[in-house]
DNA sequence: ATTTTAACTGAAAATTATTTTCAATTATTT
DNA sequence: AAATAATTGAAAATAATTTTCAGTTAAAAT
């Protein structure tokens, strides 16, 4: 369920944005990092990287662009700022550790059941999900 | 599972903290909404109302203290702002819309569960979880 | 191909949320 | 009642994000 260029091209355009080099290579960012959700800052230092002209604005609006178009998921690790993933169908859920920081991520999931129960009951129209665990891992809990 | 301010007390003064007032009123406007999570300034409008002095660092300061030792919830809305809850020990969960703002919440939940065998395959001690889903009101899908 | 136009960009300024600092105060222990 | 270590709050500092606006550019129209 990985997100092409092409893919990508018509879901801008058909909505009547453009499709700019700058949206081009924070797609490609997002795409490189797939399994490690990035902060807005977290993707301005990889674009100077590639080499690219890209200003810190931009980057905070393509991001939230990306969004309204079910390109990229939002996360938080209760840190102080905004994550963003590629969404690539699959349920994207963390373990962060309260006490190292480090995230591993996880499948498992009963989310879809229960984001079809919920619709049914409330009548929301559920498009995304932000579920995060925090707690201690393994190497924390002996150190503590 | 209601918190009482007994309980509570034992809580601060066992870890070294002290029962101050400020910490006192501020935990009891937690309880007082026990259904909607606030944010720092939300505390602080409440304290302020109820007519006591209390500043907004010790806010800050208090509702971190407070996660800490497991008496509120630290939820998020992707509003740009922290909010918190008491615990109340029931699943917390949210349904946000995207378009008009308004927040449901659900006692639904699979995330024992999860938890649970999260924890086995992972080595993960899990003391927090965050979910919210995030979509459409049933008003909201008529209107768009 | 050229023109047109509405969308887009980025630097700087503004805003908002949160944290730090530090001197004065206060809850609890002795 | 005195000692002490934690706490408070105002102000300053920091960090994240949004707004503004003049100049640029992708894509539609000619």
């Amino acid at each position: 369920m990985d997100i092409s260029i092409d893919e990508f091209t018509r879901k801008i355009r058909s909505r009547g944005y453009k499709l700019t080099p700058q949206r081009r290579v924070i797609l490609e960012i997002l795409i490189k990092n797939k399994d490690n959700p990035l902060t807005p800052e977290g993707v301005y230092k990889q674009v100077k990287i590639s080499c690219s002209e890209v200003g810190l604005t931009t980057v905070y609006r393509t991001l939230e662009l990306l969004r309204k178009i079910g390109v990229v998921n939002h996360v938080h690790f209760h840190d102080g700022c905004d994550r963003y993933e590629i969404n690539d169908g699959k349920p994207h859920h963390y373990l962060i550790c309260l006490n190292c920081g480090k995230v591993e991520r996880t499948n498992l999931c009963f989310i879809d059941k229960m984001q079809k129960i919920l619709e049914k009951d409330t009548a929301f129209k559920i498009t995304e999900h932000c579920l995060s665990f925090f707690g201690y891992c393994r190497f924390c809990q002996l150190r503590k």
